[in-house]
DNA sequence: AGAATGTGCTACTAAATAAGTAGCAAAATA
DNA sequence: TATTTTGCTACTTATTTAGTAGCACATTCT
């Protein structure tokens, strides 16, 4: 079975052939479990398991597919301590925290 | 077959029971053709057709799915010119305009 | 009026992706 | 040495997405 790529800039990604980077961001963020890993890991880092479990139980196949996209974006790293950010996953980080505020307004409207 | 709901803050949504709105958001962004469909709105209106082109020929099907999930989230709406980004909508959209130019960047440091 | 075209979809089948469970090999710990 | 922890791989099932066809309604052309 051929298994996905990993979508990066300057490559046609799935829905686009223009090699964009940010169409390369949009195939990686839009794939699941991207966002919340990202996102689980704005803080220390952590073991495979630990990501695991922050994940709510992701299972293993597919979280190890992410993790593999993630480090081939360079937006992850391993290190001794577990998985964590790399300096352009902090950055990108920052750009969330961004959303989480909106996200909070954006509840309210909808209430 | 069960179809999957539009996430929603307040309520429980994949991978998270918290009702957070940041995980709302998640899962409604991580699904695949969210963030290029609202990416695709960033300018004009766009038809159910338009629309489908401006995503390489995303399936009808698909594309019906996502539309009713940004409209229940209140980001996306129809109008007679076709599709288009309510207030919220286009604010996201803003925090998106950062996150092109941080894949830009991004791009760099991969080579 | 009738025909042709454009629009927003729904229905259906096939392919791809993710979920869920079991378990193994290597490293750390006791 | 024995036990536990860790980072996975393998496998089966369920869910999601792709791909294609086509319908009902509205508009535009002749």
């Amino acid at each position: 079975m051929a298994k996905a790529k990993t979508p990066t800039p300057g490559k046609p990604v799935r829905g686009s052939q223009s090699g964009k980077p940010i169409m390369a961001l949009i195939d990686l963020m839009g794939r699941r479990w991207v966002l919340r890993i990202l996102w689980e890991l704005r803080g220390e880092p952590l073991t495979f398991r630990a990501l695991q479990e922050a994940c709510g139980g992701i299972s293993p196949s597919v979280l190890n597919g992410r993790l593999g996209d993630l480090r081939e974006a360079a937006l992850i790293e391993a290190s001794d301590d577990g998985y964590k950010l790399t300096a352009a996953g902090r950055e990108l980080g920052k750009e969330f925290e961004a959303l989480t505020h909106w996200a909070e307004k954006w509840a309210k409207t909808l209430k």
